[in-house]
DNA sequence: TACCATTTGTCCGTATGTATG
DNA sequence: CCATACATACGGACAAATGGT
């Protein structure tokens, strides 16, 4: 999976929709967190913000839970 | 040692510098550990985490090895 | 065995400064 | 001006490893 860094759609929101299709598609099933933020950060070689901002969209839409310490998990498949 | 929090060098690159001085000073010998990163939060007023990326910047030059759960230890002089 | 203190490892939350488009 | 992106810095919480009681 590439990210495009020269078009026009946000790198955050290239990473969230990665990931969103993964949920959908079951590869991370409810319950199961998704990679952590460093990890995200080697994947994509991107920045913390932007691995943050990533998650913070499926957070926004109900995707995933984030608890503080812990992770992101998944919460639903929406 | 004073640690200048206004100029353009990063804190953790002041401290890693200190740190690196006293182990080419020999004032912490080979095989022996460098302040734990509460040691160095205390002495220099600073965060965890600056205080981790302090000594990831000697591991990093190969001046010391970190072992979870028992410190950061010299590993040379350079 | 259990428990505990110390230390590093790994998370998230937040804020600021800088740089780019 | 604003959104995006990265680096730095601080704070809090939990996890894992280690060594001792």
């Amino acid at each position: 999976v590439t990210i495009d860094r020269e078009g026009p759609v946000p790198i955050y929101q290239q990473v969230a929709s990665v990931l969103r299709a993964r949920i959908e598609a079951g590869d991370i099933a409810p319950g199961r967190p998704v990679p952590s933020e460093a990890s995200l950060m080697q994947e994509f070689e991107i920045a913390r913000e932007t691995a943050r901002k990533a998650v913070r969209v499926l957070r926004d839409e109900g995707l995933v839970q984030i608890v503080q310490g812990r992770g992101a998990y998944v919460t639903g498949r929406g």
